[in-house]
DNA sequence: TCGACTACTTGCAAAATAAAAGTAGTTAAT
DNA sequence: ATTAACTACTTTTATTTTGCAAGTAGTCGA
C-alpha cells in the first residue's frame, strides 16, 4: 500500500504540471515576473551577459537571475558558453526554441503599445510590425540564429 | 518634511512600475501563473462564472481567483454584470481590451504546441492558425465582441 | 423555510521571491 | 607579485505571495 502511493507520488512529481494545456504549458516556464525580461534582453536589446541583464532597467536580484538562467538553459531556451575574449565571463544566447517565442514576445509589445499611454515602445518597431510583421520576425530571427553559431 | 516624503511615497505608488517597457508592462498585469488561465477560460472555452474558473483543470485556489478578477477588472480586461437569470450569480465578460490579448494567446499556444510533446492542443486549431491567422483571430474575437454588448 | 449554491472573506501555514552580504575564480594595472 | 576590481554566483534573512480550510452573506428552487 505504501508502495503504490509512493509510485502515485512520483509519477505526480515526475509530470509535476498542471495540465496539459499549451497556455499552462508557457506559463509554467515563464509565468513569472522576470523571465521574460532576460529573453527580451537577449532578443531585442543584444545582450548576452550575467552583467548585462542584472543592470537592466527592471533591477532583477541576483539570486533570481542566476536561478531563471538555469531554469531557462535546463528548459532547452538558452544556452552558455564561455567568453573567447574574456575567460571569466559566459556568454548566453538564445537557442531556436527560444528565437521562436519572438511571435509571442511581439505581440505583447504591440499590445502593451496600444494600451499603455507611458510605454517607451519604439514607432518604428509598430509600423514594421503593422507593414510587415513576417519580414520584421525573419530578419531579427536570421541576426539571432547566426549568433548561436559563433560560439559553440 | 513629512510631507515632502509622503508626495514622493505618493508619486511611487501612482506610478509602481519597474519600468515604461511593453514587456514589462504586460508582466506587471498577467505575469504570474493564473492570469493568463483566466482569460484563457473566457477567450477560448466560453466560461463566464466564478464557479466556471474555479473548477478549471488547473484548480485555482478561490482567494487567488477572487483576487485576479478584481485585478482584471480594475485594469479594464473584464467587466463584471449581474446574470439576469440568475440574480446570486456574476457574469464576468472580456472588453475589447481583454480580446485584443487573443494574439498573443494563439501565439502562446503555437509555441507551446511545437514544443510540448504532451500538449492538449487541438490540431484543427493549429491549422486554422497556420492557414489562416487573421481570420481566425477576428472570428472569434467578433463572437466575443457579441458576447459584451448582450447584458450592457 | 430548508438545503444547496453563489461569490466571496478571513486566518494561518507553506512556498516563492527579494535584498543584502558573502564567496571564489578571473583579469587589469602597478 | 600584489592588489583592486569584476565576474558569476551562493547563502542568509526578510518580505511577499500562494495554498488550504473554514466561515459568511446573499440567492434560489422545492
Amino acid at each position: 500500500m505504501q508502495v503504490v502511493e509512493l509510485h502515485y507520488f512520483c509519477e505526480m512529481a515526475k509530470q509535476g504540471r498542471r495540465s496539459d494545456c499549451p497556455i499552462n504549458f508557457a506559463l509554467e516556464l515563464f509565468g513569472d515576473k522576470w523571465t521574460l525580461l532576460i529573453i527580451r534582453d537577449m532578443m531585442f536589446k543584444g545582450k548576452h551577459s550575467y552583467s548585462d541583464f542584472l543592470h537592466s532597467e527592471e533591477k532583477i536580484a541576483t539570486n533570481i537571475l542566476a536561478d531563471r538562467l538555469s531554469l531557462l538553459e535546463n528548459a532547452g531556451i538558452i544556452n552558455k558558453s564561455v567568453d573567447p575574449s574574456h575567460g571569466s565571463k559566459f556568454i548566453y544566447k538564445l537557442t531556436a526554441k527560444g528565437i521562436d517565442l519572438m511571435p509571442i514576445l511581439v505581440e505583447v509589445i504591440v499590445w502593451s503599445a496600444k494600451y499603455d499611454a507611458n510605454t517607451a515602445t519604439d514607432r518604428k518597431f509598430l509600423y514594421k510590425v503593422s507593414n510587415d510583421r513576417e519580414g520584421l520576425i525573419n530578419s531579427i530571427s536570421t541576426k539571432l540564429k547566426g549568433e548561436i553559431s559563433m560560439y559553440k
